[in-house]
DNA sequence: AGCACGCCGACT
DNA sequence: GTCGGCGTGCTC
């Protein structure tokens, strides 16, 4: 039988990731049947090793002289053809490369490494003495292979880290003196077995004496209330404990600990949830219209984009679940994507009790273990349908028949490194991919999905009337310029928002307040009338420069002497804000000593789990503040808030971001729309210089379309997002210089004064709005692109040339249509 | 990421 | 000459 040659288009992965064309390579005979497309592959590459995707296979080679796969490494295949379509186009559109991009897609635990090891092949170090051939530094690196044995490249410039050492590793390899082996990394033990606690029979009289060790007894109750089986690692961050408190308590017989392969996860724990409660209702006539259009899509596998707008309250998640069910029935699968903040355990049963069916589960912070399971699970066919946050997205599952993407407008769906895609438009690439039918949903869309919707892409729908039964808070704003004529309440708490506080407190129930994250700009804003000056060019807040008296325009670089009188009003009445977080917690907790001051933010959320606890923490604790950033808005579901303020819409408002007034306005929507569940009326107040503010208003009216057609109109006029695409171009270095200096050379090399040919402009360099962060310092420029997209293969060019020659120490970020400028 | 190749300046 | 550093280009 004559024998078919076959050849496999690789894409090598390589750490630095920056060759993305795909190589071709031959299938040797005994691997035939073996490679397939989605498969990771062993393939030497120049005299070294590399692993590789396998994308595509074919019966003919154009390339002369191509070489062998040397293995297929397990789970075969490790990719499906879908994902890498996603892959591809995410590496494209979001100017990474492929390798990095698939990646992302692997089953967790189960990306693989080359490991290099050097060696001598002699131990007769005479012969070495005499050598000739050898000059100093061969013999030094020898001797320290032999005193040393194996060992890799880094290892070895740790103890000779000039440049040359590579050179006369080389040389010494040519010589026969050394040898290198290379070996393909074993997952990691720990990624396939975890330790888990389980409770013993005790006696009631041990458990009682316990009381003495508050540690023990709360790790015991937490195992009594939620059930044993849980991974120490979760158990831990949950009930915020150190190891050597459950050591003790192991130790005194309560439990024991085992290595188990599956266990329970966090996300079958029991607890309550409002958000997530009642069965199957009767639909609104509205609700029934979405289902049925939706599901005419499903049916026709026409790939149809809908944009589902439903204020709060108006059964969103009921028109999703109905349209599962429908996929479900079809035999096709379901991924539902909803933000970091909503996935919980009562969401997951929620769902699942529903739908009569068990979910797969796609969080963060899941263990790899757990993970995999899953993924097996998908493959084999037992899941059906996932739900799960931004990175959901990777799931091999395929045969979607529909795809929702809850909160669609939530910025949690942008990954924050490279690739920094949005989960949003890798779902209606993924939907087109498949040609399944995708839902956007949100009660504040964002203003590009809105756009499209508009134009016609997207199929809008509009559920607009309240379900039955459910209150609208009373929403005050406070306006700042009269409270500082009265000088009443602390400098940054009115004394409506502290009396209502007070009140609330008083009467046993809950209260948020809303703040702005910490470290950010500063700006001036005017007391008496509320200006707050704006770059002429950018229309984004200035920042205020406290050591040369200076206002920055973060964009574009624009420097002015800060004024002494407010331009607007020419009064002396101009003051500094951005600040003052810090001074919130410290004033609350200093009128209100005798009630818990919870604080919520990327900060007190960094230990694993941290959102959990913190939440029900503030659940559990009768008149406690819950005080945190955006992420937060998961306690306003919370039946015993009563009151909600945002202590300063000004500084949400002019923040350096052109989508300031957006964000804005989705959080105001969000937290003047939501409705009591509970029997007790809420409160909401806002503070702001500029309670007239177009945002502020609209948001407070819950009337999105006047507040979308405003800010369209101001977006277009400055030639910002739906009516550009904007790249933001981060350099990082420890150095101030080498950041400055890599944002000029980018920029030259983009071409200077020949920009507009190409359809380009650009902002800055400048520092960004955060300018440093952990030692780096950061400078970026924007670029805007008003044409059809062409520019892109452009700045990819510039991009990979800048890459090659850049210095180590200068780390670039590409962030293709921002969601924060920060 | 390695590795080769070529260029250049510093130092025997 | 020789040694290292550095920019550039390539990897099937
Ligand atoms: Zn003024
Ligand atoms: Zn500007």
């Amino acid at each position: 039988m004559p024998e078919v040659e076959e050849y496999a288009e690789v894409i090598v992965d390589l750490p630095s990731g920056h060759l993305d064309q795909s190589l071709t390579y031959r299938i040797p005979p005994s691997l035939k049947g073996e490679v397939k497309v989605g498969s990771m592959v062993l393939v030497p590459l120049l005299n070294r090793r590399s692993i590789g995707y396998v994308l595509e296979i074919s019966p003919s080679s154009s390339v002369p002289e191509v070489k062998e796969i040397i293995s297929v490494l397990p789970p075969n295949p490790i990719l499906r053809k879908h994902q890498i379509s996603l892959c591809r186009w995410m590496a494209e559109y979001y100017l990474s490369s492929f390798s990095r991009s698939l990646r992302l897609a692997l089953p967790p635990g189960r990306a693989r490494k080359i490991s290099e090891m050097i060696e001598l092949t002699t131990i007769d170090m005479d012969s070495i003495k005499a050598d000739v051939r050898l000059k100093e530094k061969h013999r030094q690196i020898l001797t320290h292979l032999s005193q040393m044995g194996r060992l890799t490249r880094s290892d070895l410039k740790k103890c000779f880290p000039d440049k040359s050492t590579d050179r006369y590793l080389r040389r010494l390899e040519e010589l026969g003196l050394i040898k290198r082996t290379f070996t393909v990394q074993e997952p990691r033990a720990e990624l396939l077995m975890e330790e888990a606690v389980y409770l013993q029979d005790y006696r009631l009289e041990d458990r009682a004496r316990l009381k003495g060790s508050r540690k023990q007894e709360e790790i015991l109750s937490f195992l009594e209330t939620h059930g044993d089986g849980i991974a120490i690692r979760e158990l831990l961050a949950l009930t915020g404990s150190s190891r050597s408190s459950l050591k003790r308590l192991v130790e005194k017989g309560f439990g024991h600990i085992s290595q188990v392969r599956v266990r329970r996860d966090i996300m079958s724990l029991h607890g309550v949830d409002e958000e997530w409660q009642g069965g199957k209702v009767a639909l609104t006539i509205e609700q029934a219209r979405a289902v049925e259009e939706i599901s005419a899509s499903l049916e026709k596998g026409d790939g149809q984009v809908f944009l589902l707008k439903g204020i709060t309250g108006s059964g969103k998640t009921e028109v999703y679940l109905r349209c599962a069910q429908k996929a479900l029935d079809q035999g096709r699968n379901v991924l539902i994507l909803v933000p970091e903040i909503s996935l919980t355990p009562q969401m997951i049963k929620f769902f699942s009790q529903r739908l009569g069916i068990e979910l797969g589960v796609f969080h963060s912070q899941l263990s790899p273990c757990e993970r995999y399971d899953q993924w097996v699970d998908i493959l084999n066919g037992k899941i059906k349908i996932v739900v799960g946050t931004r990175s959901a997205i990777f799931s091999p599952l395929n045969n979607l028949g529909l795809i929702v993407v809850d909160e669609e407008h939530d910025p949690s769906y942008k990954e924050s490194v490279m690739p920094r895609y949005h989960a949003r438009e890798a779902a209606v690439r993924l939907a087109k991919i498949l040609s399944a039918t995708l839902v956007l949903g949100s009660a504040t869309p964002a203003l590009e999905s809105m756009y499209k919707a508009r134009k016609g892409e997207y199929r809008l729908l509009s559920l607009s009337t309240r379900v039955p039964g459910r209150k609208l808070p009373q929403v005050s704003l406070i306006d700042l310029k009269q409270e500082k004529k009265e000088r009443g309440g602390s400098d940054l708490l009115s004394s409506a928002l502290l009396t209502e506080m007070s009140d609330c407190l008083g009467r046993g129930e809950q209260g948020i307040l809303f703040l702005n994250r910490r470290g950010f700009a500063n700006f001036l804003i005017c007391s008496r009338c509320g200006h707050v000056p704006k770059c002429r060019n950018c229309d984004i807040s200035l920042t205020f420069h406290k050591k040369d008296r200076l206002l920055v325009c973060h964009h574009c670089y624009w420097k002015e002497g800060a004024p002494d009188l407010c331009p607007a009003c020419r009064n002396i009445s101009l003051i500094l804000m951005g600040g003052g977080t810090q001074r919130v917690e410290e004033t609350l907790r200093k009128i209100f000593p005798h009630h818990r001051v919870i604080r919520m933010d990327a900060d007190t959320t960094r230990p694993k789990l941290a959102h959990f606890r913190l939440l029900e923490e503030f659940r559990q604790e009768r008149g406690a503040i819950l005080l945190g950033t955006q992420m937060i808005t998961k306690g306003l579901h919370f039946p015993n808030v009563t009151l909600v303020g945002v202590v300063s819409a000004d500084t949400a408002l002019n923040l350096p971001d052109f989508r300031a007034a957006e964000r804005t306005f989705q959080l105001l929507t969000q937290v003047s729309g939501r409705s009591g569940r509970g029997e007790k009326e809420g409160k909401v107040i806002v503070q702001s210089y500029n309670p007239t503010n177009y945002a502020v208003q609209l948001a407070v009216a819950q009337d999105y379309d006047s507040f979308y057609e405003e800010e369209v109109g101001k977006r277009d006029d400055l030639g910002y997002p739906p009516f550009s695409q904007i790249i933001n171009l981060i350099f990082l270095s420890k150095d101030r210089q080498v950041a400055e200096e890599g944002s000029t050379t980018l920029k030259k090399m983009l071409g200077g004064s020949r920009l507009a040919e190409k359809g380009l402009e650009i902002l800055g360099p400048a520092p960004c709005p955060l300018p440093r962060v952990k030692n780096f310092y950061r400078w970026h420029i924007i670029i805007k692109m008003k044409g059809d997209g062409q520019e892109k293969n452009f700045i990819r060019e510039v991009l990979s040339s800048f890459y090659r020659r850049k210095k180590e120490e200068l780390r670039l970020v590409v962030d293709v249509d921002p969601v924060w400028i920060m």
